[in-house]
RNA sequence: GUGGAUGUAGCUCAGUUGGUUAGAGCACUGGAUUGUGGUUCCAGGGGUCGGGGGUUCGAAUCCCCUCAUCCACCCCA
C-alpha cells in the first residue's frame, strides 16, 4: 500500500474550510466587479527566464523550477505580478490601456512553512494598469475598504504612506543609493523597535547615525494625518520628489474623504515601506485592529514600470493583493467564520424507498423556487436521516412520506427549533415556500 | 536555507527508573426508539505509538537517520 500523504507545505481543504474560503473568494470577486475590474487567467507555468528576470535572489531561491517533457526550461509562478508584467508586455496593445483586471489563483514558493504560511496558496490580486492618476490610487484604496465591510470585518484600519516621501527623505540625507536595505530595516520597525532599526541601517546601508536617526524622526511622526502631513513638509523642504509625494498624499486623503470613507479607517503611516523594491509610490497595508499581530491581510502600492523586462512600453500602475490565508485564519480567530458543512439550506430525508419520484419532484421545486435542496442518497431510518441534516448545518428539513404524500402535503421542520407545519404540495406550493424563506432568511 | 521544540485512536491528551494484551474523554457506527435529530443509557469499530534502522532477553520509553508540524531568523501573502 501507498501511504497517503502531502507534501510540506501543501494542502488538502475537506469542506468546512472551502466553504468559508470560497465565500470570501466570490466576496471580493463581487467587490471586484462593482468597480469594473475585468478577470484575467494565465497559466501556472512559465518560462523560467520571465520568472527570474524579475524576482531578485531571494524569489528566485523560492521558486520551483523543472525542465518540462521537451527539454524546456519552466518554473512555477511565485506570485501574480510577474505574470501580469508579461501579460501586459504581450496584449496591452490589445487590451489598451488603462487597463483594471482582477486575478485570483494559486502560487508557489518553496520556503520554509510556518503558521498561515504555505508553498501552496492563493493571491487575489487586482490592478490598474496605465495610468498615473491619483484617481487610481484612491479607488485601490476604495476596493480595499469595500472589500473589508463587504467580508464584516468591522475593525480595520487601512495605513498609507508614499515612497516618493521615503526616497525625498533618503535622498536629501544622502542615502538614496542603499534605499532598499533603508526600507527593509524600516520595515521591521514595530517588531524589532527603534535602536535595532538604526543597527541594521548601520550594517546593511552603512547609514551613519544622524542618517538614521533622520529617518526614524520622520518614520516616527504622529498625529492626525493632517497634522502628520504639516509635519513632513518642513522636512522634505527644498525636496522635489517628497513634496511631489505630499502632495499626492493630499490628494488622496481628499478624495477618500470625498468618496466617504470615515476617517479613521485610513491613517497616514510614514513608517510603512514594504519590502518590495518595484514599488514607487503610494503603499497601502490593512490591518485588523483586533490582531494587529497577524500583519497586514492586504497590501499593494504604486509602480511605475511594471513589464520593463518585457517590453518597451512604459506600464505605470498600482494594485494590491489580498492575503487569502491569513484573512481566513484572522476571521476564524475573530469567530466571523460560520463553520457550515453544506452548501444546501433545505434537506428532503429519503425515508419512504416507494416515493423516490416524488422526492424528485419535490427537490426540483425548491431548486426551481431558488433553494438549494438536499436528497438523502438511500432509504434509511429517518432519525439517520435527521442526525445527518443536523450535523451538517441544515436550515430545514422537508419530510414527506406515504402519508403526506397520498394527501399531497408534507411536513416542514426547523431543524434548529424543532417546530413543525404541515403544508400542502399542490403548485404553486405558496404557503410552503413562504415558509421556508421565513426560516432561510 | 539556519537554529530550537514537538510527533501515541478522527480530535485533545495520559502512559511509572525500558517489563504481560497501549488507555481516557470527545467524535464515529449500531441498538434501546423498524415515521422525527440535538439529551440519556448500552454495545461496537478504530492504533505497524509519524516512518526506517540500531541498542536490549524485552522499546511508545534509549540512540541514529528520515518525514511532518509548530516557533524564531530570513523573506513575505
Amino acid at each position: 500500500m501507498i501511504t497517503p500523504r502531502t507534501l510540506k507545505g501543501f494542502r488538502d481543504y475537506p469542506p468546512a474550510s472551502m466553504i468559508p474560503r470560497e465565500r470570501l473568494i466570490d466576496t471580493a470577486r463581487a467587490v471586484y466587479r462593482s468597480f469594473g475590474f475585468a478577470p484575467i487567467d494565465t497559466p501556472a507555468l512559465e518560462y523560467r527566464e520571465i520568472l527570474e528576470g524579475k524576482a531578485g535572489e531571494e524569489s528566485n531561491k523560492q521558486l520551483y523550477r523543472f525542465e518540462d517533457h521537451g527539454g524546456r526550461e519552466v518554473a512555477l509562478r511565485f506570485d501574480l505580478t510577474v505574470p501580469l508584467a508579461r501579460f501586459m508586455a504581450q496584449h496591452a496593445a490589445n487590451l489598451g490601456t488603462p487597463f483594471k483586471r482582477y486575478h485570483i489563483a494559486t502560487v508557489w514558493r518553496g520556503e520554509n512553512t510556518q503558521r498561515g504560511r504555505y508553498r501552496e496558496f492563493m493571491q487575489c490580486d487586482f490592478d490598474t494598469i496605465g495610468t498615473r492618476s491619483v484617481a487610481a490610487d484612491i479607488e485601490t484604496a476604495l476596493v480595499i475598504h469595500d472589500l473589508m465591510q463587504a467580508l464584516g470585518l468591522t475593525a480595520f484600519t487601512i495605513h498609507l504612506n508614499n515612497r516618493q516621501v521615503l526616497n525625498g527623505l533618503l535622498e536629501k540625507i544622502g542615502l538614496a543609493d542603499c534605499a532598499a536595505a533603508v526600507l527593509r530595516a524600516l520595515d521591521k520597525l514595530p517588531k524589532i523597535g527603534p535602536d535595532k532599526v538604526a543597527a541594521e541601517m548601520a550594517a546593511t546601508a552603512g547609514a551613519t547615525p544622524e542618517q538614521a536617526q533622520a529617518v526614524l524622526q520622520m518614520a516616527g511622526l504622529s498625529g492626525t494625518n493632517g497634522e502628520i502631513l504639516a509635519q513632513l513638509t518642513p522636512l522634505l523642504a527644498g525636496q522635489e520628489t517628497g513634496q511631489a509625494g505630499i502632495t499626492r498624499l493630499r490628494e488622496i486623503l481628499a478624495g477618500l474623504e470625498a468618496a466617504g470613507i470615515e476617517e479613521r479607517r485610513i491613517r497616514l503611516d510614514v513608517s510603512i515601506a514594504r519590502g518590495l523594491d518595484y514599488y514607487t509610490g503610494v503603499i497601502y497595508e490593512t490591518f485588523l485592529d483586533p490582531l494587529p499581530e497577524i500583519g497586514s491581510v492586504c497590501s499593494g502600492g504604486r509602480y511605475d514600470n511594471l513589464a520593463g523586462l518585457y517590453t518597451r512600453q512604459e506600464l505605470p500602475g498600482i494594485g494590491a493583493s489580498l492575503g487569502l490565508d491569513r484573512l481566513l485564519a484572522a476571521m476564524e480567530e475573530l469567530g466571523l467564520l460560520e463553520s457550515h458543512r453544506t452548501t444546501a439550506s433545505v434537506f428532503i430525508p429519503y425515508f419512504d424507498p416507494g416515493r423516490l419520484n416524488d422526492y424528485l419532484r419535490l427537490g426540483a421545486l425548491l431548486r426551481g423556487a431558488g433553494y438549494a435542496t438536499e436528497i438523502f442518497p438511500e432509504a434509511r431510518k429517518l432519525g439517520q436521516q435527521l442526525k445527518y441534516a443536523d450535523q451538517r448545518g441544515f436550515q430545514v428539513a422537508l419530510i414527506a412520506g406515504s402519508n403526506e404524500l397520498d394527501s399531497n402535503q408534507c411536513q416542514l421542520k426547523e431543524l434548529a427549533t424543532g417546530n413543525t407545519h404541515t403544508f400542502s404540495l399542490t403548485p404553486p406550493a405558496t404557503e410552503l415556500l413562504a415558509a421556508i424563506q421565513k426560516i432561510v432568511d
